[in-house]
DNA sequence: GCGGCTTTGGTGACTAAGTCACCGACGGGT
DNA sequence: ACCCGTCGGTGACTTAGTCACCAAAGCCGC
């Protein structure tokens, strides 16, 4: 496959965008430009403004909130076929970023420029319907996030982000201040918690890393959510 | 003022569409119903589905979160000049309402069906502006609800409640247990808070009421997060 | 290879918040 | 007057967050 001919299928890595017809389909294609950025990058934060509206065609980004405190809450991530809605959100909208957006991994992604985004919306309504059905799942999710934090016991929740972040594999390489940030929670209270996971042979840790050694004793734990 | 002359103005109340062009104007105003509803009214709930989008008038609406474990938390409030987000979310995209709208108090607003509504989005670039900022200052307004949660004192947060929600009067008709809701905690948690601001004379409780004695010291407590 | 530095994680002691179980007081109804 | 549901108070306990440190592991320059 060429780049060529990749660089016109991209959008149908989008579910969303299945429906879309061949003139929006069009634009979005010749007026969107690909970019490729390393993992680590910030993509936006407070302070820059977005010219683009970003849609993911791999690897994930990660959005955190940094609180006036200097305290940090990772708030979803967004990864491959999805957009970035809060970009969008600051495109047509108000403010600035009060969050930013940080490329887990290296990232590939389609930029389309604002007044492009302005007239596929005016002109394509399954286009329109795909914005406004990332905005209510974006919407939904932080509220779950929101009832995450104030109701689920921190064990719990721990246990959910090991599982999420291990996709599968068991060696996780992160650190104990990081899955602080993830829960935003203390260092302490993670690092409290993991022993506990450890003590009962559920993980193994090491310097920067925790290893799952009981997938299924976490699973049940985490889902201890639903039966509460 | 006529009633007819009154319907003809609504739009003018929302800054958001002091833009808005003649025609749009037009649609708007001819093809939106005008409904009043009594306090306590359930305007959105899971469940229910959505044919229309809401333009307070008058009033405010609660938006709460039902949690699987039954416990609820206060999201947000809409107020006159405002539209409800989430029934646009749920109009044009994703899902069901996870959250449910009460009218606070009676209630007026301008019902817009869900054609119309699409349709000046597509016609309209003052209104999708409109929409979309609607959109964002509820996501970074999330992201704040986020951060007090997980980062702020109890005291800190009660405080700044009892005084957002008495607006002026220092009488408050509430009870403890919708404090809690409110903050997403449990009621003893709030009535022994309560008890120590009773304690150092800035409150009086009675029996479904709280009383503010000494505002000035509840707005230095509920200032002391921008300080730390 | 050594000495200092930073990052990472461990710990105890304490405070704040949430949970559980229970009680009593108030305020309508009938 | 009595019953009952709502409202608030309380003690004992668990969980989570904070604070002040410390020690071990990697890192870097020399």
């Amino acid at each position: 496959m060429t780049a060529e001919s990749e660089s016109r299928d991209w959008v149908d890595q989008f579910p969303g965008l299945s429906q879309l017809e061949t003139p929006a389909r069009q634009v979005l294609l010749q007026r969107s430009t690909l970019i490729d950025v390393p993992a680590g990058t910030v993509l936006f934060g407070p302070g820059k403004t977005a010219e683009h509206m970003l849609f993911l065609l791999e690897g994930t980004v990660r959005v955190q909130h940094l609180s006036d405190s200097g305290r940090e809450i990772v708030l979803y991530r967004v990864g491959g076929g999805e957009s970035c809605v809060l970009t969008t959100a600051c495109l047509m909208g108000y403010a600035e970023y009060s969050a930013e957006g940080i490329a887990e991994t290296e990232v590939r992604a389609a930029a389309v420029p604002r007044l492009v985004f302005d007239d596929l919306v005016a002109q394509s309504p399954s286009f329109r319907s795909f914005v406004f059905t990332a905005f209510s799942r974006r919407i939904t999710d932080l509220f779950l996030v929101i009832d995450e934090i104030a109701f689920q016991r921190m064990d719990v929740r721990l246990a959910q982000r090991l599982l999420e972040i291990s996709k599968g594999d068991d060696r996780i390489e992160t650190t104990h201040q990081r899955l602080a940030v993830e829960l935003g929670t203390a260092r302490e209270v993670v690092s409290r918690q993991l022993q506990e996971f450890q003590r009962r042979g559920w993980i193994r840790q090491a310097r920067g890393s925790v290893h799952i050694q009981d997938r299924g004793a976490l699973l049940s734990l985490a889902e201890d959510a639903a039966k509460a």
